[in-house]
DNA sequence: GCTTGACCTTGCCGCAGCGGCAACGTTTCT
DNA sequence: AGAAACGTTGCCGCTGCGGCAAGGTCAAGC
């Protein structure tokens, strides 16, 4: 037989034949005078079990070892890691395609993957009623509102499912009662005076007290006293994670205010 | 916030990042005075997106053809065809996984996968009963007999699952019949003799006709008169296939026997 | 000031399992 | 004689980054 003939009779190409020759996977055979290679039946018995093998999932590689190995202890520990292999892969494809239906049907409800702004229909309720208090408010809305959107959406989609759940919806809560929204803006709007300020400028403290106050002591209870106190802690700038993104996200005096409304926090949760 | 730190606070390497922007799946922001690249939370939340895609499977260039078109219908078929591509990924790794415990369950019985021999137990247990009958002939084993086992290897590790293991079976019984496996033996002492002979010789009849006379009924019955025609027919040497193979793997004189004594088996099947 | 260590920058190679293509020779059919 | 269908070797390409090179930058400790 002649390469082709070989590689039609196993069902593959002839360049996978090649290959397997090139990694030492199947003997190469005489040639003939013109240089072809030529097969046997024998040739085709040993391309059959590669591709036995290899349809298993085995790599190269490994399908060379245990055809080396004729020990066949080895053959064992492979194929039962293999074996584990697959399962673990089963696995995780399971659990991509429950994801991936809870995001279409998410993206079929939504008519679309939500673009640039929220994941959730709460936290998109929330971002629609802080655009109808903006537009009721004279000026253009402080900027230190539009990154609070960033960080709510960003902490809704870095995983945290359940937590990040409760928190936009108490945030809800806490907004829909009578005038939440507008005290909120009345702070946004004393934060973003701040963007150019000194951090030891008094307005600071003002505009920490007004942020604290506008925090409900249902949020409160739902995170431990220790968890508030490390928020305003020292490390927290540097500690890597997402309080020291956050810090970094405002100027420094509006950072400032903002760690000096949760050390009241922290001292109320006590 | 610097690279390290956005990619700590996503939960992914800064090779990762940067291989995004790379690909244009994240937009470079701003550097800094020093060059390091300057990300805010904006940048996080978009980062988040991206590797949420990535995660349920899609690919980097799916990911940005995904986040470019704002479309979402789009979005749609990707999701829908990355589902059904999971569908069948997962299907076919149940198929393996079946196929590997078919395997991994022989070779614990076996004591290591069948090596370069058989690999069912039935043809094993021919190749043996082969074995015994050699031993007991004077003179060294027909070159034949090698090749019709490497032929019946062939055959079964070639995977028509079915038809396969019933030639085993019905190769089983014939041979079992007393004296049948000795007259084989005598069929295979013809045979090789024509290793180096003219296909004109007169003793290719001679062996034809022992072989064909070899063949019971009930293998015979097994294929259809047209299949055993077309299998001693005038395209079988260049057909590509199996035959092709199976004839060019004799000696001329050899080949020549075997097809004749297919001739008679295929007279005899009408 | 100097070192040390932990960052950052760009860029190129490697990975599995071949497919594609180049650039060429052989066989076979017409 | 020419075309079609084979064969040969060899190198590049694909995914989603990781590794390594060969530096520049920054903060801390001596």
């Amino acid at each position: 037989m002649r390469i082709g003939e070989l590689a039609g009779l196993i069902g593959i190409s002839t360049r996978a034949v090649r290959h397997y020759h090139h990694l030492g996977l199947l003997p190469e055979p005489e040639r003939r005078a013109n240089g072809y290679r030529d097969y046997g039946l024998r040739d085709a018995v040993a391309l059959a079990r590669v591709r036995r093998l290899t349809e298993l999932g085995l790599g190269l590689d490994e399908v060379r070892d245990v055809l080396a190995d004729d020990a066949g202890r080895e053959l064992h520990e492979v194929l039962d890691e293999l074996d584990a292999d697959l399962a673990r892969q089963e696995e995780e494809i399971r659990g991509r395609r429950a994801r991936l239906a809870a995001v279409r049907r998410q993206a079929a409800e939504h008519g679309g993957l939500p673009a640039e702004g929220p994941v959730s229909d709460e936290l998109a309720a929330l971002f629609a009623e802080m655009a109808r208090t903006s537009a009721a408010r004279p000026g253009p809305e402080p900027a230190v509102a539009s990154k609070e959107r960033e960080v709510l959406a960003l902490l809704e989609s870095m995983g945290g499912e359940e937590g990040n759940k409760r928190m936009v919806e108490l945030l809800g809560e806490a907004t829909a009662a009578p005038g939440a929204m507008e005290r909120a803006y009345e702070v946004y709007g004393l934060l973003d005076a701040l963007v150019d300020a000194g951090t030891d400028d008094p307005r600071v403290a003002e505009a920490a007290r007004a942020l604290a106050d506008c925090i409900p002591d249902s949020m409160i209870a739902e995170v431990s006293a220790e968890d508030w106190a490390r928020a305003a802690g020292p490390g927290a700038e540097t500690d890597g994670g997402f309080l020291a993104a956050y810090y970094a996200h405002f100027a420094p005096a509006q950072a400032r205010a903002v760690r000096r409304a949760i050390q009241l926090v922290a001292e109320r949760a006590r």
